[in-house]
DNA sequence: CCCAAAAGTTAAAACGTTTAAACTTTTGCG
DNA sequence: CGCAAAAGTTTAAACGTTTTAACTTTTGGG
């Protein structure tokens, strides 16, 4: 009838009926019924999006940069938490559920997004170093932010330099790491070793006693994320070393308050903002059926200085 | 048809074509549109929760917990972020999208609680201190978290107790200070003075920079939040207090790797686990239209006593 | 073997909207 | 003032399920 039209606000109904049925929404508290609406329209006007890790600053700002876009073109943002088995997007699984999903996940994710193609529901990838055919992802390319981090280190004097890397499971643990082994090498230096352990405070923390217990020392280490570098800051400040003093350390991620902190940690910066945004935007036009963009958008990083890293000291 | 019985597993139908039926199914990767099932329904299976803070752990425990114990009772859990105006849960504020929704927010929220009593949808509030009329909350107890938090600082001998608290529009802030005072009334003693900033590191360490200005400083901080701690003691090392040998602090929350890295924070836990097992209990409750239980829950902190705080020290 | 009850199946209506088509009223020009 | 076009309104069908009622088949007791 009449209402609908004054709801979609077509031309063709006159102001004072328009008026009229205004004036009796209002009145009677009308809220048009989202799923009949669905229903016919076969759209929803909600994008889902399904996160892995939450605490975490990087997902933080990734997450708002998105909610916010979104709003801005008319879509309501859906999280879903990812846990362990049921990919967390589940409830995202249904294609009259959501007009699109993005997946934010640091893991491969192969079924997920099969399922979803299957199911024919437009999906855009973040932070996923996997490529999944014809699906498109926004990753930041670490590769460049472990060559960035490592040339500081290196820039600063460090001939010793460690890699203290997330688990495997990661891709962008790997990359991280190719990285660092090349800037390395186009120094003329070889690594002086490389360990793993989740990406953790007490992880970082014990991999570094361990070491330390071993005698092996560098003088410097390169952490693959915050969390690592401040357990290894902590190991090593319970063993006497200063950090930058004595030994210098870099993250990952900028972690809330890592550049408030002592020691204020160097560490590279992801482009949340931009990744974020990107990532709508490709979302925005799969549900519009453009045609597919390159399959893979590589952001840069950056590397921030603070007061971490100093000077390789001579003894 | 008989497919629908088989969807909703009614026990009347004969075992063959219930065979028959899912082997189509499968085949043609049939699945239910939810939105026509909503319609007709009158429920989706879904729970909205509004967050208005992400990278926080206290949150992000709560979280966790509802998804978990939802999901085991058959509910999708759909999160939505608040967002200054919007009051961020607006996607979620229409009936027929979510069967219920909790809110998760410090703040009174006043105008979101009653629009969606008056949209009649079922809704529980947590860590939400503010009583609205007939909408049950689980709050945790902040007076004695503050209460305690003093006494074990009164417990070590300090008599020079100073509070920080945060915005003065969280009644957490209040509340805190209200169990401060009470614990030193006890003890026979009077503040030392009480200051409020931001809950943020730098919001701490403003303030702490600002009373060494005017040399005025206790033996002990009680702080209003993890952040403003660490802030309160990265300020004190800039000017050569060591925490705890000269100065005492702790905090409240327990944020992510306070207890990891030095110096271990002190600090006041919230049970996120019963606060989020008990708000899904009465959201279900609510929407089973069961009778309304007491109004607000309050749940006991945890104190948690680590290495930032010590006996005073006698000069 | 018949018949009633039980078990299972099919048909029809309903949920609340949108869309397309048919219909009615208004407008403006000659 | 009449008529065609434009503007606006009403009707009907459709979206994909569930629910209720009506119908059909099977089962089992006498």
């Amino acid at each position: 009838m009449t209402v609908s039209r004054v709801l979609n606000n077509s031309p063709s109904v006159r102001e004072s009926n328009r008026r009229k049925v205004q004036k009796a929404m209002e009145e009677l508290n009308y809220q048009p019924n989202s799923a009949a609406r669905s229903l016919v329209r076969g759209k929803t006007g909600v994008i889902g999006m399904s996160i892995t890790n939450f605490n975490d600053s990087f997902y933080d700002r990734v997450i708002r940069v998105v909610n916010r876009k979104l709003a801005e073109q008319g879509y309501f943002l859906a999280l879903s938490i990812a846990e362990d088995e049921d990919g967390g997007a589940n409830f995202l699984f249904q294609k009259d559920r959501v007009d699109g999903i993005i997946l934010l996940s640091p893991l491969e994710e192969k079924e997920y997004v099969e399922e979803l193609k299957r199911k024919n529901i437009p999906v855009v990838l973040l932070d996923n170093q996997f490529q999944h055919e014809d699906v498109p992802s926004v990753v930041v390319d670490n590769y460049k932010g472990g060559y960035e981090a490592t040339k500081h280190l290196i820039g600063l004097g460090h001939t010793q330099i460690a890699y203290i890397g997330g688990p495997s499971v990661f891709l962008s643990v790997a990359e991280r790491k190719r990285g660092f082994v090349q800037a390395l090498e186009d120094a003329g230096l070889t690594s002086f070793g490389t360990d793993s352990c989740g990406f953790t405070v007490s992880g970082g923390y014990e991999v570094a006693k361990r070491w330390m217990r071993e005698d092996k020392l560098p003088t410097a280490f390169f952490c693959g994320d915050d969390f690592i570098a401040l357990g290894v800051v902590q190991a090593l400040r319970e063993e006497g070393f200063r950090v930058p003093h004595d030994i210098s350390v870099v993250g990952f991620d900028d972690q809330q308050f890592v550049g408030e902190f002592y020691p204020r940690l160097t560490t590279v910066r992801q482009p949340e903002a931009q990744m974020g945004s990107i990532g709508v935007d490709l979302l925005m036009k799969l549900i519009h059926g453009e045609v597919m963009p390159p399959a893979v958008t590589k952001l840069a990083p950056q590397l921030l200085v603070r007061e971490s890293t100093a000077s390789v000291r001579l003894t």
